[in-house]
DNA sequence: CTCCTAGTTCCATAATTTTCGAACTAGACG
DNA sequence: CGTCTAGTTCGAAAATTATGGAACTAGGAG
């Protein structure tokens, strides 16, 4: 695998809405996001387009959605690489209909 | 009245999610937002709390806001100050639902 | 007209965030 | 074992954003 294997997550009743906001206001990692909504990516799918950022860059990226409560990022079980997931229930148990209706404008 | 009497507001077809995500992913303005779904304020009480912030950092907060086009900055019509005012239809028009699920998470 | 109030703009500085190379880590495969 | 792959962390530099004093603006009151 790779990296420190296992990534610490906040859990839901220490997401901020405004550190969610600041994580999503941001073109890149909205868009990340908007891809994960159609289920669960391995980090070099997350940047199929935009291929020329560099791992640091990426890596940092993923930190800040990570922080925030919005993505998990855990080791791919049987293979290399890690598997990125929406937190759908989590941010949806903390922040009803939030990640709903910014999925739904981001795709204008 | 005070400063340039007139100041630019974007069209709702120009808002962008992200710009209007980053204008809130900040406490402070998040803050005065959520203040704003009550009615409209002189921008002196939406500081009423923290009042020893500087008038240039007040006016750099509501630009932020207002540039994204969460809000408005008027003159009020008869007397001295400003009128802030919260674009609801306009944000619920472009983005809908969001302003909703956004506030409603604000104040947990 | 002058002064007062309320707020914007300008500018420079401070703080935060982003970027990315380099070093490091961990599993898979031979 | 060594090597390859995929990704994290560190550290420093670049870019963006925030802060706040000073100058400026506009209306209202006297």
């Amino acid at each position: 695998m790779s990296g420190q294997t296992a990534l610490p997550h906040p859990e839901p009743e220490d997401f901020s809405l405004s550190t969610v906001l600041k994580a999503l206001g941001d073109p890149e990692r909205l868009t990340i996001v908007a891809q994960l909504a159609q289920g669960p990516q391995d980090i070099g799918e997350c940047f199929r387009d935009n291929p020329n950022v560099p791992k640091s860059t990426r890596s940092h990226l993923m930190k800040v959605l990570r922080e925030a409560g919005v993505i998990r990022n855990d080791p791919t079980p049987n293979g290399p690489g890690r598997r990125v997931t929406l937190r759908r229930d989590d941010l949806e148990a903390r922040f009803p209909g939030l990640l709903a209706s910014i999925l739904a404008s981001s795709q204008l």
